[in-house]
DNA sequence: CGCGATTTGTGCACGCCTTCACAAGCGCCT
DNA sequence: AGGCGCTTGTGAAGGCGTGCACAAATCGCG
């Protein structure tokens, strides 16, 4: 199922027309070489794997790993370009489309979605708010109106819509997904605490926000138990 | 509780672990166990690894080396105890405490957070909000006044809080979690999209809402890579 | 022009996690 | 009581990710 290959010849300059096809961790990683990429803004020309991965928080070691994997444009040195670091990550991401995504489930949490301009300022556009309760649609949240559920599978052609958020209860999630895959959208975050169940070709992320408070719970618990114990000993079990 | 009955550690003499020290990648685990029991409802006493797996969207196999960590509480041929299942899971991540958590930074993120019920119903009591902005200072939100920053050592100590949140900008975050750690917090939920400093000892996890994203993005560039090219074959990408 | 300082890229080993496959154990039915 | 079917618990194998340590490559300077 998985070969390593790598695409691209070190022979081959200019253009990355071939996809990478990356480890998940490094993937999941990208975001955060990203941001602290833009987040540096002390106008360096280059940055060294050292620098960056304190930046991000990693080890230097897997940061060079991890942008090997994509064929980086580091020299030996000197340090990486950090302009040309940051257009070749943001290009992997594909964030350079900006992408058109919907929310779906303007109750709570779906209400704070819709105003966080985290997504605008990291390569997204909210384009539309979808909600089944009639009580909340026509209502306008952040420079949108909340339209009815019904209307999905027309805006979601008319603006191309390819990635959809979930913030509904639990109990209409399944439902909402099934919408939203057959409105066309092939990529899903759910913050609804429930399974969702999608065609293959479909991609999800789960975000539980009460699975992390729980994650920590587990850690004051473990934590409280060692003190009560003779011969504890500190460690480090940072993120 | 019961009564720590299994020891595993067969070199060990005489000191019983107190707490059985679970692989990471179990523990991230429990807590979606424990909602696709909650989940059940059907009043049946017993489920197999094989129900329990597919309504928590896991390998049955891993289910099962899972629970056996903890000292399962399972039946060959019939399956595990529903009741005494959720107890353990329940105990192992210290929920049956209720515990305490206080949030900072009211915003636009935080203020949804502090109304999100899934964190009652999950185990917590948000019992305190802070914010260093004194506008916002004395505001209620669901049942709690918003209170300043600075009144955090000593409501944390009222409170005996050992969980913080932070869903302030990323600018403020550093700064609030040197704080927390001051007031004695130990683990802290951080929704900020920065890296956090914190002493060796406190936990720290971390939800950046654009990374989910951004990751999102990466797969529809990859997949809109795919299609364009001859060969390609799809394949499935669950949850 | 060559040398040393610096930093990237990576081979390698190790440990964690996942998955398969099956033996061990339990209850039910005859 | 005994056998049979079902389900758990786990040994073993393989894959993946991480981090060390070092060779390769580049720049600046004398």
């Amino acid at each position: 199922m998985s070969e390593q290959r790598h695409g691209n010849t070190p022979g081959t300059p200019g253009a990355v027309p071939a996809f990478p096809d990356l480890p998940e961790a490094t993937i999941a990683r990208l975001p955060e070489y990203l941001r602290a990429l833009h987040n540096l803004a002390d106008g360096a020309e280059t940055i060294s794997s050292e620098g960056l991965a304190a930046a991000a928080g990693v080890n230097s070691a897997k940061l060079r790993k991890d942008l090997s994997h994509l064929g980086s444009y580091g020299t030996r040195g000197v340090g990486y370009d950090v302009a040309l670091l940051t257009a070749q990550i943001e290009y992997i991401l594909g964030l350079d489309q900006r992408r058109a995504v919907c929310l779906v489930g303007v109750g709570n949490l779906g209400h704070a979605l819709a105003g966080y301009d985290g997504f605008a300022s990291r390569g997204f556009r909210i384009v539309a708010l979808f909600d089944a309760d009639a009580n909340r649609v026509g209502e306008e949240i952040s420079g949108l109106v909340v339209r009815h559920i019904d209307e999905l599978p027309q805006v979601a052609a008319e603006e191309s819509i390819a990635i959809g958020v979930i913030a509904t209860p639990a109990s209409a999630a399944q439902t909402v997904a099934d919408d939203l895959v057959a409105a066309g959208v092939t990529s899903i975050l759910n913050f609804a605490p429930c399974v969702l169940t999608v065609p293959a070709g479909v991609d999800v992320r789960k975000v539980d926000l009460a699975i992390e408070l729980q994650i920590l719970s587990f850690h004051e618990h473990r934590k409280a138990s060692l003190t009560a114990l003779p011969g504890g000993r500190t460690e480090a079990v940072g993120s």
